[in-house]
DNA sequence: CGGCTGATGGACT
DNA sequence: GTCCATCAGCCGA
């Protein structure tokens, strides 16, 4: 549905080199970077979040990029609020909200300070702590389910409330300590991916329709809520 | 597999 | 009062 796919050569894998301690020291390779470009990046990453009862690692399988006050599909649109703060924070934190009324969503802070942007984390395939996952996951049949949706994705790495403005460490992710987060871009080959228009953000024609969700084509952890 | 709907509470107009 | 960057269960094909 108007999904437009995304040549090889644009998905060529993420050169560690590219992004030295990239959510480590501010002002270097990401600050220059739009939150579609870093999106793309993120895909085939591994992200581990620690608890007192495990680390729960994931590969990366589908994003979607967020702007500020340009961005009609963005929580920044019309400014900031008490909610959407840490998306005007510096790079490399975790901006976490609760929506529905029941929802974790968790992403990754994108821009420089002052700056909203973010990366909606939708999706990932359970790499590490399958075990802890499940059992935070219950209601998931396979484990291709356990973290195919945002919402998902939240509860299967233990990320909540709690993880707001947590900064994201570039450390490798086994053994993590408690509630700490980390992401590892080093080393990872993505393959090909696909692009098309976010999900659950209604548009006016405008930039919100714009095709900023990205997936790897056909991994079957992609999410599968995908109307508008 | 795809479509439909209730759940459930906080943020914001 | 309205709107959610969603999910699970249920239904029909």
């Amino acid at each position: 549905m108007g999904e437009g796919e995304v040549t090889a050569a644009g998905a060529a894998a993420v050169d560690a080199r590219d992004f030295p301690h990239a959510f480590h020291v501010p002002g270097r390779a990401w600050y220059a970077r739009s939150p579609q470009d870093v999106a793309r990046d993120l895909l085939g990453a591994h992200l581990s979040v620690g608890s007192p009862k495990g680390t729960v690692t994931i590969r990366i399988t589908e994003v979607e990029a967020y702007g500020g006050s340009e961005d009609p599909g963005s929580h920044a649109y019309r400014g900031r609020t008490a909610r959407n703060a840490t998306m005007f924070g510096p790079a490399g934190r975790l901006y976490v909200y609760f929506t529905y009324g029941m929802h974790w969503c968790g992403n990754l802070v994108t821009g420089p300070d002052g700056v909203a942007s973010a990366v909606l984390l939708r999706a990932g395939q359970v790499v590490d702590g399958v075990e802890l996952a499940r059992s935070r996951r219950t209601t998931s049949k396979s484990d291709r389910d356990l973290a195919s949706g945002p919402a998902r994705l939240a509860t299967a790495l233990g990320i909540d409330g709690q993880h707001d403005g947590t900064s994201v460490d570039a450390a490798d992710g086994h053994r993590m300590p408690d509630s700490v987060v980390s992401l590892r871009v080093r080393d990872i080959r993505s393959g090909p991916f696909s692009s098309g228009p976010r999900t659950g953000v209604s548009g006016d024609g405008g930039l919100a329709t714009y095709p900023w969700r990205y997936w790897l084509t056909g991994d079957p952890t992609v999410s599968r809520y995908r109307t508008a």
